[in-house]
DNA sequence: TAGGACATCTTTCCATTGTCAAGTTTGCTT
DNA sequence: AAGCAAACTTGACAATGGAAAGATGTCCTA
């Protein structure tokens, strides 16, 4: 009726406002994000999102369909995150292809461990639908960096030779796993440090794998 | 006193029955790992499990407290199983170090496989409370053993020398990271084959990393 | 410019869940 | 035998996710 505009909206930057709240989608994936990192995964509520978006707790519905769409939605938005965090270090690393994969690897930790909650939604929980064009698309995209630069360090193609992609492999197991250890807790001899030691040690484990079969 | 059998009970093997029910704390146990594995640690119900074990929705508080105590309770029999689950493969394999730490790696991630929820509940929940001396001991024994096992390995105290704490931390996050990710589905060019050759490209993995810096 | 058609969002309602408080049954102790 | 404490049940409550139906704003077309 009137042109006022509503007081309800709580953290938006530029919306273009298109229609009754301005891009209600993205503002509550910025509040899923929010929520997940305050409450975790296994506290996350829907209604509190809502509550965070400053609108009705049905309203996520119509964009995401069930709590579940709105956490895969999330989640591919972490993925691209996460590469874009990998992407960050390896800007700032030696081009030379293992630097570059111990780049990556401190980025995928170091994401793991300013986002913990999120990661876990990415890695260990069931919710998001991985079947999901969108979800599968942006998980996928990280794996294939790795087998590119593993490409580059072995001269061979993972996807036709076998050894190369156990490289591969062995390479993402022994990142993830570092991330996962970590932003749970466990691994207290490297979690304990601070930045920089973190860092370096993180870059030494990696340094233990790549410098033993780069064939 | 007398050696009847309550009526009441509903799927008890072998009751000693010394109460209402028989045991109801390891039968409750029981119907959790059952519940676990079924719904996933996101779905889980403490109303499921107490209708699992044929008593009324309440009866877990006095056991437990509250669900996150039974969770809890269930996560340090977890780690019971996983440890013996790793000695199993190490009892099968020789004696030299290298071998009983792939042996171990093999336990560790073929656990994950087996009861890939319980894995989960161990490693990516919020809810297991770590503080309890129960669980906290059952985590910690697992990872005395690797430390003992890397000694072996390099001759050196990983407690007294950084650079054989650092194999500890590159083993445990090699093994994990496997593990994590074959149990979610990922790492599918060692997930997609069957138990035999996934245990060998496994091995393979995990010698990539000992053969290297075993000094 | 009027009138649908439709996407967006709200309100209301319901089944399920975890937890609490009180009551009931059962075995043990003295 | 009496009482006591442990073990379990019953009933209630607030919070949650989701379905259904209503309300509101926008756009497209005639």
């Amino acid at each position: 009726m009137n042109d006022v505009i509503k007081p309800g909206s709580t953290t938006q930057t530029a919306p273009r406002a298109p229609y009754h709240h301005g891009d209600l989608r993205s503002a509550l994936l910025d509040a899923s994000e929010a929520e997940l990192a305050e409450k975790g995964i296994e506290r996350f509520s829907l209604r509190g999102v809502a509550k965070r978006a400053g609108v009705s707790h049905a309203a996520p519905a119509h964009h995401f369909g069930d709590s579940n769409g709105l956490l895969s939605a999330l989640a591919a938005r972490g993925f691209h995150m996460f590469l874009e965090r990998q992407q960050d270090f390896k800007r700032q690393a030696s081009a030379s292809p293992d630097e570059q994969i111990k780049a990556a690897t401190l980025g995928y930790v170091n994401f793991a461990l300013e986002n913990p909650a999120l990661f876990r939604l990415m890695f260990s929980s069931d919710r998001p639908d991985f079947r999901s064009e969108e979800l599968d698309g942006a998980a996928t995209a990280g794996f294939m960096a790795l087998v590119a630069d593993i490409e580059r360090l072995t001269g061979s193609n993972p996807f036709e030779n076998q050894e190369a992609m156990l490289q591969v492999s062995a390479t993402w197991a022994l990142a993830h796993g570092m991330a996962d250890l970590l932003c749970s807790g466990r691994l207290k001899s490297v979690g304990q440090l601070e930045a920089d030691g973190r860092n370096a040690q993180i870059t030494a484990i990696m340094a233990r794998l790549l410098d033993s079969g780069d064939d």
